[in-house]
DNA sequence: GGATTGCTCAAGCATTCGCTTTAGTATCTG
DNA sequence: CAGATACTAAAGCGAATGCTTGAGCAATCC
């Protein structure tokens, strides 16, 4: 059984994506894919640090990778952003429709 | 001076969506407003954790709050989302940018 | 075969987070 | 005026984060 943690997916793209170093990584690989030295060129810290980075980037389903030889390569996943998409778009919905729900209110109290 | 902190605005609106307790705040007010006892009143915490968590989306522009008498309400704030959104709308743009420059290359490739 | 490259793993450490408890301070209610 | 109510502020604490350093190991280069 793979340990998958019991956080929902929503928790861990909203997380990957609140630390800025990782949304450069994801806007470098929007670009094309690249290795992990390479992401870590961008970076003043450690390849260490930005392998941990991508760990987590990986672990939200935001990036997948794979090795071929001694490199791994890290490919963007935007589908994993349409959770993130559909709820944003759901609470401007929401707050709308009650938006409009207040007017028609107010236009029968004041005809 | 207002000590504002350096984070980009993105982070600290990512950062808040990230738990499901604020996520569920959000919810809650994009059906209208309600004070923080109200808000508490879904969750099995503190009123005081509760507070906190709000504490963190007014600091994230999500939500705004004033107090009349002893009642502190909190109204939602959906233009903090666009931000966001336009984040995740361009990381999709880009992607596919870079999948149509793919195609055409290999339609030069392979003709 | 020996050095270099690209990554992996683990430990350690300072900081931040998410909570609780405790102790206030206004404001409203009877 | 005596509660009860609605929040506010602060201290404390365990767990999670974001790094670093150091040590290793397989793939590649000369």
């Amino acid at each position: 059984m793979l340990e998958q943690s019991t956080a929902d997916p929503l928790d861990r793209v909203f997380a990957a994506l609140s630390d800025p170093a990782r949304r450069g990584m994801v806007e470098r690989l929007s670009a094309g894919p690249a290795s992990a030295t390479q992401l870590a060129a961008d970076h003043t810290m450690t390849l260490s640090a930005v392998v941990q980075h991508l760990k987590v980037l990986e672990a939200s389903g935001l990036v997948t990778s794979h090795k071929t030889g001694r490199v791994r390569t890290f490919t963007v996943e935007p589908e994993a952003l349409g959770p993130a998409q559909r709820w944003i778009e759901d609470r401007k919905r929401a707050w709308h429709r009650d938006l409009d729900r207040l007017e028609d209110l107010l236009r029968q109290q004041a005809p």
